[in-house]
DNA sequence: TTGTAAGCGTTATCAC
DNA sequence: GTGATAACGCTTACAA
């Protein structure tokens, strides 16, 4: 049972292989009575061009590459979902990386993108290379790629690239903003890794905040979470036990976020009534589990799309001027920010 | 900036082209000093040798094809993880579909796995085809392929391909079993959608463990939530409001659950206190919120990695006997099985 | 409107 | 050990 191709149709059909070409492509005239005999054949065989010999032929192929960071975080599987959803609708396939935030396999995987010669690119860095040679590399390895592609999330430094990212500054401005709103007046933050351009730009919107609130940004209250759920869950219960709390944090990332709860949790401490905060993404699930935790919303799925479609702009009009979409992020609160007043020790 | 072809390194480094793929693939006899010199001029252009020209040249890809029904769902996501590492790590490169659970996309995503030539293809299918003319129909599609391919988590009616799947009859007899250990009497079930296999299966389950410690099945207890929360909403609400509550229930997956507890969210009533419940799966997340939902547990980046392993087994040998690994959920408690007595209305 | 033939970038089969 | 050369299955001039 070999599997069929343009030539048996073409026999079959009582045609030449061009003419079947034409058909399958709607390209050039050929006579409606042909187009009924070869599709009929075609039917018949359940014929499926090869992929391969197509791009081959045509130097280019129908590929789209993506490559995420960590694929089953609920973030990234709405990114992926946005760009599949996209990419299936247009025509295309999509090709799945996953980095593992590692710099070494990232470049794998565009080895990878390069070999199977895809179309266009959507890339979530590993990391945002904000050392000089570190960024030098990569975009030497983006520009080699030699086709269209498009960074999206985390921002890199100095890029030309379309890009479709979040405004971080903003978005931990009026997070804190809220905090502020709501009374506090001794308001921490769990910051990020600040060796990443949107750790340090969540942790200048903070300040920012804070700054033209007249409110002073204490040091005890800084927690060096890094992005990550065992360090801040570590950190914060440092905090929790040298008694050294504020009434209420701004909290980087929902990774910040999990650490954050699990010392909250341990220590018996509740939100918003020993603890309020409101976190820069939202936790999966919370409103499954009836919880009040406010948040920065965005629409994640639309992250993943709209990357998409500046991919298939860029086709159509490679000259078009870099297109750098920013998302930015709205407060939505729902309780954790709250200010519980009552009797202190 | 032309992409650099095996030609334009046999020519730089003056050698015929078959001495480079030679090299590239390790075949055959080269002298050393060749490989040397070959091997500095690919590094020089960064060469890499284009899939489609090497597959087709090869009738055989280096690509596998994955077809989810939800790529965002966490469970699948999952899945997706275990299946990328595995993919990854062989050398292989990933194809995803997504269905949405509907037939005729995946369908759809069946013909684009064909176009690509897929070596190999891991599906979880749209649905589990118990009707015998769209199971036929279903097949037919999966032989077309000719190809390798792996059925996952979804069993369907009468296949005779490698799977891995879930133990959904005993999983549904242990949680049932943990309810009736607990003390429970009046035991109900949120039942999946009984069209389905799996559904029927993990009602079976909880019948069976019912007869076996003498208990009966009462239909008022039996909630027909067709694996959907928003419906599964609907009939806790029923349920609660006609004051028709067992003292448990066993919940079978995980969008029930959610469902579920928002019902009884709702209704302001607790868990375990006014009504306890054991869930086929583990809710994403609730060991961050810190809720004590016991569930049954299964190793579900495993059933990806699995899936990936059984496939490549079968390329190395074409005639071993069809396997079908299942995997059987272990109970995890953590209080929300518990029988909490109270003096009663 | 259709067929012929060249070419896409590889691998594989030969001779040398 | 190595280099021509013929596939592989398609698209695309170019002829007819």
């Amino acid at each position: 049972m070999r599997t069929v191709t343009i030539q048996d149709i073409a026999r079959e059909a009582g045609v030449g292989k061009s003419t079947v070409s034409r058909v399958i492509n709607g390209t050039g005239y050929v006579h409606a009575d042909t187009v009924v005999k070869v599709k009929d054949v075609m039917t018949k065989y359940n014929y499926q061009p090869s992929a391969a010999a197509r791009s081959l032929s045509k130097k280019e192929s129908d590929t789209i590459g993506l490559i995420l960071p960590e694929v089953n975080n609920p973030f990234f599987a709405d990114i992926l979902k946005g760009v599949s959803q996209m990419v299936d609708k247009c025509g295309y396939t999509l090709i799945l990386c996953g980095s593992d935030n590692e710099a070494a396999k990232e470049a794998r995987a565009l080895e990878a993108m390069r070999r199977q010669r895809v179309k266009g690119l959507i890339i979530v860095p590993a990391n945002d290379y904000s050392n000089e040679t570190a960024h030098a590399h990569m975009e030497k390895l983006l520009r080699e790629l030699g086709c269209p592609l498009v960074v999206l999330d985390r921002p890199m430094l100095r890029m030309d690239f379309d890009s479709v990212t979040t405004d971080n500054f903003s978005g931990a401005y009026s997070a804190t903003e809220a905090l502020i709103r709501a009374g506090h007046k001794r308001i921490g933050i769990i910051a990020g890794d600040l060796n990443l351009f949107i750790g340090r730009e969540r942790y200048e919107g903070y300040c920012k905040a804070m700054e033209q609130n007249g409110l002073a940004v204490d040091p005890h209250y800084v927690v060096l979470g890094k992005f990550d759920r065992q360090i801040t869950y570590e950190k914060m219960r440092q905090a929790i036990r040298a008694n050294q709390l504020p009434t209420a944090y701004f909290i980087s990332n929902n990774l910040s976020e999990m650490g954050f709860l699990t010392a909250i949790h341990e220590a018996r401490l509740s939100v918003p009534d020993d603890i309020a905060f409101v976190g820069f993404d939202k936790l999966q699930g919370q409103d499954i589990f009836n919880v009040p935790y406010s948040h920065l919303e965005r629409e994640v799925l639309t992250l993943g799309s709209k990357a998409a479609q500046l991919l298939f702009r860029r086709f159509d009009n490679p000259e078009r001027p870099v297109e750098k979409i920013v998302i930015v992020p709205r407060v939505k609160l729902l309780g954790s920010e709250l200010l519980v007043t009552r009797a202190e020790g």
